[in-house]
DNA sequence: GTGATGACACAAT
DNA sequence: AATTGTGCCATCA
């Protein structure tokens, strides 16, 4: 019998609601892993959002990746100085202001969902 | 399968 | 306020 076991695993599905979230976030603002971690379920793999980020990078992508900072409100890709110019670049095109330290006040940008679109069960 | 690395976050020092 | 340490989730070697 070919019971198809389709049960994606969770894994995927996070990253799906991840994606999805990033992409609801419009220019001018921004949103830091953890957020979209927690977002999509999954509060404390802040790590792994940035790391599905990071296969999404491209001039025909559908997901706003800049827009994704650290809880500090800094550009994080450490060691990749062209990624994180880049994206610190895209931000101020958006309206984003940065301090000299490179940090942008995240009580003034920070998106944040105007309702749940799934139910979170940890 | 184990250990190292990484676009993180938070608590402790 | 700046560093360090520990926890987390996933990817790679």
């Amino acid at each position: 019998m070919s019971e198809e076991i389709e049960a994606l695993p969770a894994l995927e599905e996070f990253v799906d609601r991840a994606l999805w979230m990033v992409r609801q976030v419009p220019a001018g603002r921004v949103a830091t892993y953890g957020q979209i971690a927690h977002l999509a379920g999954r509060t404390r793999a802040a790590r792994a959002v940035g790391n599905a980020l990071r296969d999404h990078i491209g001039p025909n992508s559908t997901v706003p990746w800049q827009r994704i900072i650290n809880a500090s409100g800094g550009v994080s890709f450490k060691g990749d100085v062209v990624r994180a110019t880049m994206q610190r670049t895209l931000l101020e095109a958006e309206g984003v202001a940065f301090s000299r330290a490179g940090i942008c006040a995240l009580g003034t940008y920070r998106w944040q969902p105007e309702r749940v679109y799934w139910e979170m069960s940890e």
